[in-house]
DNA sequence: TCTGGCACTCTGTGTTCCCGAGTGCCAAGT
DNA sequence: ACTTGGCACTCGGGAACACAGAGTGCCAGA
């Protein structure tokens, strides 16, 4: 149904549109690429790939430009990712080793994300949910009142004030961290629940009020911050990218964290790329971008996903390149602090 | 030089231009507002207004536009900060009230800010400078490995890892904590490194390396981490507003925390407004936006600064109101929690 | 000092026209 | 059966042009 050459004419055109911009017509694509055909055969390959929806003309008697389905087609099988170079891996190295907190290698991340890709860089905060506690914290603030921070092994805190029913000593406090973290130290967040469920009845009666509430803050959080946290940054290369569709709604839908998060979407294994191209995407004002994301994790379970938005005429070998190897150097250096 | 109804004038077209985004003429303005005085007579004033640098045309026989100056003049004298409507005022205290730590404060802030202006909302985190410890932590994670965590009054939670020259027994640290704790708690920012300086002195022999590794950290940290951390919400209104000068300025303007500082300013008094307009900001790409911001504390202390940034062009006194209103809101929550 | 009148100057818009790029189709060639 | 050159056709976009409308500056009169 589709030849060699007929592929080779969609992966031209897609290369062609994508470094000008422009349709592109079957004299350009002779000249540019060496087919070894003439304008004339080139012109009739691509009626039977318009026919089947590869790609489609502006107007009447303009070049050719690939739909959503002929980027497909041409990501799939057409091309390969392509590797960063030797200067980019080690500007990534350089540039992330840095940080000291999470909050900083999210940053310099997202940062970097967009400036490698010259396009606007999505990362979400590595999951709560899929990280294990390294510690639980209670620190008194005031009569009957505590701060209740959370330390996860991603190096994520999560702090939550709580106010007590009745005034409880310091020892009593720290008695009660102590607990705590001897039974959560290193327990999966998903588990706590259980975990937790029969720790009030260990206690003495005089505790078991105070543990109840602290407790039930403690889930709530869990709970609650089930919603991730996203940043993205590199809004300004949209402005560049003259986007054939309103890039109001764009910058709407970065700003919403429940289509972000659905966006980046889930994935099959870690640093697996997805790529979601114009209409397949989930959100009817993204129309005209593409998403290529993946997932980073350290060791094998995967802890959130990062990615760029772009326009569909993006270049997907270095953009895939870009993502994949971005995710992996994260995935080391959450790994290693 | 500028008599009673000249500056009538020029407070009418700068709200006939606010509203309407078009050159208003001397005929609009005998129509729309009753000055009781005919266009010709208002030609003339104009011809004094613009003789003085407060309004320009665009081109030969079009409407008048104010300049920069004549914004200044309109928000100094001829305009009042409008206060915000009961519903909006409730709207607010909903909003805030359902926050639970600080991130979530600030996040809510920005977006509220955003909304009820319609413009770009940019608030800046609680300065750590100028709040005061409210507890240290310290928590071992591996052999040779443990987390500083440190806790304003603010809410704010600062994190570092550091790695320590030997092995020290958890009751060591515990016990190294108790100190931190008892010579930092309530202690300035500002003031602790004076407070630690004879720390290690102070401690057994066999302590003092390890105090120092985590003491430089924790300087370190109050030194670093000077400049702020800003966010922002809104970008999309920027679509909206079609911007005279490209919008990529604009962006990058917001993602450069430095630029953001500078445009925030600094401020004379708490919940006092600064409003920077056009050519007034220090940064270059901006022309055509005008900066309104406020400093925002608990109690007399400002903490941090927020404001919003639109087109020169915006309606200065409802701005401003809603400026005003959310800086003393974030300030009564953050004093309040 | 204000007002009405008048001539003048622009911008923006709509119209028309034309060029060129690119196509589809067909008939001839391999 | 596929490829190729030729040819007529179609549109989009830019240039040239005219024109209406809004707004001004200025002047003479109240």
């Amino acid at each position: 149904m589709l030849d060699d050459r007929k592929l080779a004419v969609l992966r031209a055109i897609v290369e062609d549109y994508v470094s000008t911009n422009e349709p592109v017509g079957s004299k350009a694509l002779a000249d540019r690429h060496n087919l070894g055909v003439s304008p004339a055969t080139i012109r009739n390959d691509m009626a039977a790939l318009e026919e089947q929806g590869y790609i489609r003309q502006p107007h009447t008697s303009a070049g050719r430009v690939p739909t959503d389905k002929g980027y497909r087609l041409f990501v799939d099988r057409l091309s390969s990712i392509k590797p960063l170079s030797v200067a980019e891996r080690r500007a990534i190295e350089t540039f992330l080793a840095g940080a000291v907190d999470l909050d900083e290698i999210v940053m310099r991340t997202v940062r970097l994300l967009a400036q490698l890709t010259r396009q606007v860089a999505v990362v979400q905060y590595p999951s709560l949910t899929r990280s294990s506690i390294r510690h639980v914290e209670i620190v008194p603030l005031a009569e009957r009142r505590v701060m209740l921070v959370l330390i996860t092994n991603t190096g994520r805190v999560e702090q939550r004030v709580i106010d007590l029913p009745e005034d409880v000593a310091d020892e009593r406090i720290g008695n009660l961290r102590a607990v705590l973290n001897s039974c959560l130290d290193g327990c999966g967040l998903s588990m706590v629940p259980e975990t937790v469920a029969d720790l009030p009845e260990r206690l003495p009666p005089e505790d078991r009020q105070v543990a109840v509430t602290i407790l039930s803050v403690l889930l709530e959080t869990l709970v609650e911050r089930h919603e991730e946290k996203i940043v993205f940054a590199g809004a300004a290369n949209l402005a560049a990218a003259d986007f054939s569709v309103g890039l109001r709604d764009v910058l709407e839908a970065l700003e919403e964290q429940v289509v972000l998060m659905r966006l980046l979407g889930e994935t099959g294994g870690i640093s697996e790329l997805t790529v979601r191209i114009g209409s397949e995407n989930p959100y009817s004002g993204l129309r005209g971008t593409s998403i290529v994301a993946a997932g980073y994790g350290s060791g094998d379970k995967e802890l959130a996903r990062l990615g760029v938005l772009g326009p569909t005429r993006m270049d997907y070998p270095v953009t895939m390149g870009a993502v994949r190897a971005v995710a992996r150097y994260v995935g080391q250096i959450l790994a290693g602090s």
